[in-house]
DNA sequence: CCCTGTGAACCTGTTCACAGCG
DNA sequence: CGCTGTGAACAGGTTCACAGGG
């Protein structure tokens, strides 16, 4: 794998291609060009060619990509060939909603494990996973060898359930909570802020009219 | 208001200085630099700087800035100074969160209206609204002047509900549905994709180790 | 002297345009 | 001839460095 910096956008829209590729390959689709794609995603064709080929030939001159083996080429790249295993952390409306989500499962993410502090909530079951005491997350996760961590808690809470999760030997985080995480560098957040998301939809209503 | 260019991604930190100033404010912080503010959110004085200046000159040279007509100019930038109405289209699990979040009120949106088309689901109340059946949506938009929705359905739903909101009238939507809507250029989408923002996740930890 | 606001320099990411292969 | 892969040109964002105000 050539190690040359590529760009943060590109890999961010490498998860649309893939995405939209599955939905192709769904309806039967065996290959489809640059141009195709990129339109439906409303990015230019040449981005979407310069972002594929950040990571390899995949395409054929004269023909496009084929779906299928460029799939599996996506998948490998985002590292999604492998099962993440992953934890959540707070058990409340949106943690719950979390453990349902079908969605995971299929993208190459397994929940093995829940957690929160409240004894009302902690032996409950949703999804497939038994909520416990958040004191038992090391354990979970050194055992299942997990990696990924969920922070579903009230925003108050997270930075110290991060600082579990970190200590614990997680990787990456992916943080509901509206709060920046301080978190040691070799450890990624990824924020999601639904609030933030809402403003900024908010500030481009205003823009355009 | 001056229009010249301003990058989307200094419009997007906008919301995370706003969130991170009502913090301070919350414990009683009244004045913050450049640098102390930069630090904690991790980037740079300058950038932050450059960022407020796109929209006044808020900060005083010797002293930084003050907290709280700062957090007064932020949100009359992003709009969140007055309250929008809201319509949450999907009552599943994840809907239900959204219904029941209470961080939408306080950043200045008011949901005003659940639909889905199931009648198991049609006349429950969830938060502080009922479900209604999708049919109703137009009419609650027009009555009160919502301009933003919120798709909570499944996929294969998703762009005939985006199709529905458009036709309503809607400026802009937040989907949390895993694909890509094809709306007409004058409305605003913004995406929220919980397995593609792992998926980043995965790549930025294989990325690092 | 501290800290902001800001032009200028720099760098990163996107678009263009075309060579080359099936 | 169609469509990819890619250097080169361009545009957009970030960082630098300093002038100037309290």
């Amino acid at each position: 794998m050539k190690n040359q910096s590529i760009p943060t956008p590109a890999v961010q829209r490498l998860s649309l291609y893939l995405r939209r590729l599955e939905e192709l390959a769904q309806e039967g689709v065996q290959k489809v060009s640059s141009h195709d794609l990129a339109e439906y995603l409303h990015i230019t064709a040449a981005q979407l060619r310069k972002d594929l080929a950040y990571f390899g030939q995949f395409g054929r001159p004269g023909v496009g990509y084929r779906v299928a083996p460029l799939i599996d080429e996506l998948r490998h790249v985002l590292g999604t060939d492998r099962t993440w295993r992953v934890v959540v952390v707070g058990v409340g409306d949106l943690g719950r909603a979390l453990l349902r989500y079908r969605g995971f499962r299929s993208k190459g993410f397994e929940l093995v494990g829940a957690f929160d502090i409240l004894t009302s909530k902690i032996g409950r079951q949703f999804g497939e996973v038994t909520v416990r005491h958040l004191d038992d997350l090391p354990a979970v996760v050194r055992e299942h060898d997990v990696r990924l961590g969920v922070i579903a808690t009230p925003s108050r809470a997270a930075q110290k359930v991060a600082d579990i999760l970190c200590e614990a030997g997680i990787r990456g985080i992916l943080n509901f909570a509206p709060t920046t995480l301080q978190t040691p560098p070799d450890v990624a957040v990824g924020p999601v802020d639904l609030a933030a998301t809402l403003e900024q939809l908010s500030f481009r209503v205003r823009a355009n009219s």
